[in-house]
DNA sequence: CACGAGACCTGTTCGC
DNA sequence: TGCGAACAGGTCTCGT
């Protein structure tokens, strides 16, 4: 499911409480129940069911794709991948399928970690540097320019899907709004990132953040079984569109694999490399 | 450094 | 209807 504008929507719910449930803040943690071990992936099991025990928490933050949560004495970071979720529901509700850690919370709720595909992970770190010391910046942050995203697309020789979707370049861009963004900037998945003009990076540049920010206003994309009442699926441009009109100039949007992942865009719009 | 294949998982949709 | 293949918002590791 989330990209950075969904983690940015659920970092918004579990700070500032949603549907009724109040914010994470504030909220001790009584207990921790792993349902599927390989969820945590440090430290241990039971180290991290034994140490989250009794840590209040503080703040809830993001970084990249990854919930940052921090306790009295831990930070607590969450990567959902695929299809992880994270919910604040009463104590007493049933257990939802594929939920794969819960925690619970004095006050009568808890903190529901559920993920159909098992591929979401939690760590529970002292100092989270070492798990997020690879991630490229943020592409909503002030330091990030058109300048700054010129200067490193000329550092690299690669495709521009593949490249925009490695975290260690840019952070927070996944496989649908990679593909908004290039149709929005008019550029090919294929194109190689070192042949940018400036003025291509710097449409490049405009449509990232964008893209991203109607992501956000829109509360994320909800799309298949996870439901987080985001509307911004209801604007894609190209994304799961193959063989539907391009909103811009009507041509048949196409699909390829580019990099392994299932690329969307507008022949007429984002015109093949030479 | 860049790229592709395979792994990790479950569930839904598509084609025959 | 049944059944296998393809596909899904992500990332990691390994081989070339």
């Amino acid at each position: 499911m989330p990209e950075l504008p969904e983690v940015e929507t659920i970092a918004h719910y579990l700070r500032d409480g949603n549907l009724g449930q109040p914010g994470l803040p504030g909220r001790t943690i009584r207990s921790a129940e792993v349902l599927w071990a390989r969820s945590i992936a440090e430290p241990t099991v039971d180290e991290f069911s034994r140490r989250i025990c009794g840590q209040v928490v503080q703040q809830v933050g993001r970084r990249a794709k990854y919930l940052v949560i921090q306790l009295t004495a831990d930070t607590l970071l969450v990567h959902l991948r695929m299809s992880g979720d994270l919910r604040v529901e009463p104590e007493g509700t049933a257990a939802a399928a594929h939920d794969r850690v819960v925690l619970h919370l004095d006050g009568g709720h808890r903190l529901a970690f559920n993920d159909t595909r098992k591929f979401g992970r939690m760590w529970l770190a002292a100092d989270p540097q070492p798990v997020l010391a690879a991630l490229g910046p943020e592409p909503l942050s002030a330091e990030f320019t058109a300048d700054v995203l010129y200067g490193m697309l000329r550092a690299h020789s690669r495709q521009l899907k593949p490249l925009l979707l490695d975290q260690s370049f840019l952070a927070g861009l996944g496989n649908i709004y990679t593909d908004e963004a290039l149709h929005e900037a008019g550029l090919h998945p294929n194109r190689l990132a070192a042949q940018l003009s400036p003025a291509e990076a710097g449409r490049l540049w405009a449509a990232i953040r964008r893209v991203l920010n109607e992501g956000i206003r829109h509360h994320g994309a909800s799309i298949d079984w996870v439901y987080r009442g985001g509307e911004f699926q209801n604007t894609f441009r190209v994304y799961q569109r193959t063989g539907l009109p391009c909103p811009v100039c009507g041509t048949v949007i196409e699909r390829r694999v580019v990099g392994q992942r299932g690329t969307h865009f507008c022949p007429r719009c984002q015109p093949e490399p030479g």
